[in-house]
DNA sequence: CGAAACTGCAACAGTGATGATGCAGTTAGA
DNA sequence: TCTAACTGCATCATCACTGTTGCAGTTTCG
């Protein structure tokens, strides 16, 4: 992980550290400025606790982008970019990145300090996107002529609003992802 | 206004907060936790002045909020919704709001509090938003089966995505309109 | 079991933001 | 011109958050 020069957390303070996180996803998506004392109190946890093991506020919210951006990753993968079928990946992927970035908004919202592992994880998880984007295009999926760079951030920016959902805020990721993706490619126009 | 229980400020008090607001805009965009002596001095003001002006941070806020919608729901009308040919207004609308939003961005992406002035403008704003759509629609310009809504929130992320813009950062208004209501219409498919 | 790690609690000092006030000097506008 | 409005400056009290430390009690783990 990102720290290798301290030893391993006993097994109850590994605990801590979670509900920590946790807390601080719930509470900061909340209110952004709230106290370390509002966090430690939604986690069960002392105020000295928090300080403990995250030296400053800047700390903690670095451990809460890395933790976020592992699970965004590892989201990805499980969607077996390379492997799969473009159309099949794109929905796999879609449909559990939106699981992750509705537990974890606030963390992935976060801006990425240059050089920090959660920027280095957004890097990668931008360039698998655009692989996987390639491969549609390469299956005709897409429009030859189509920017993928404009194509991805399209792509992030519909997951987004997704979530900020209305009336489809607890709908079936599945059905949510089903939308993306068409909207994705075929636009609000009319089909042939 | 909103508050008509105050009379009329002299010329340079009028002057003074507009360069409040407008500084309150650009040093909170960069940091949303940023103190009133930062905005002050931004703005070429006593810290004080600012306090005689607004009570609270809240209070500068929800200025700067209506200031903005004002300026966003100005922005629609220019662009002639109810009269204009659906595809024109769409695309003079779109060039209107990014021009608004990108130096308003701060502003309008408070929170607007319910039963607020910038409640009522950003309601109006999406009211006329559908409106159009409904008439692109009627100009089969959008499919009949569409969803209006989620067209309307699609759009409104393909704007607030052209802004974060990468390489477009300084692109031309219209260029950026231009590919937003191509994306939003026919997606990134193939075409015909 | 027993040492080391971990935690809550209480208390502390330091920091910085807030909001108010009085006063003296400047400016707008009738 | 003359008054009322406006502003900058200095000052004040208040308050919330931060970060640290010591200690006593609990939990993990070898």
């Amino acid at each position: 992980m990102g720290d290798t020069t301290t030893r391993a957390l006993r097994a109850d303070a590994e605990r801590s550290v979670r509900a920590i996180l946790e807390a601080a996803e719930q509470v900061l998506a909340a209110d952004p400025g709230a106290s370390m004392e509002q966090i430690a109190a939604a986690a069960g946890v002392a105020r000295t606790t928090i300080h403990r093991r995250f030296a400053n506020r800047q700390a903690l919210t670095d451990a809460l982008a890395s933790s976020a951006a592992r699970q965004l990753a590892q989201a990805v993968d499980d969607g077996r970019p390379d492997t799969a079928p473009p159309l099949v990946a794109m929905h796999r992927i879609t449909a559990n990145v939106l699981q992750v970035k509705s537990a974890w908004a606030f963390a992935l919202s976060l801006p990425a300090e240059p050089g920090s592992e959660a920027a280095e994880l957004q890097q990668e998880v931008a360039l698998r996107c655009i692989a996987v984007l390639r491969r549609a295009q390469e299956s005709k999926l897409i429009d030859e002529a189509a920017d993928l760079d404009w194509v991805r951030r399209v792509y992030y920016a519909l997951i987004g609003e997704s979530l900020h959902g209305g009336a489809d805020r607890d709908a079936d990721p599945d059905t949510l992802a089903a939308r993306i993706i068409d909207t994705l490619l075929h636009g609000a126009g009319p089909r042939p």
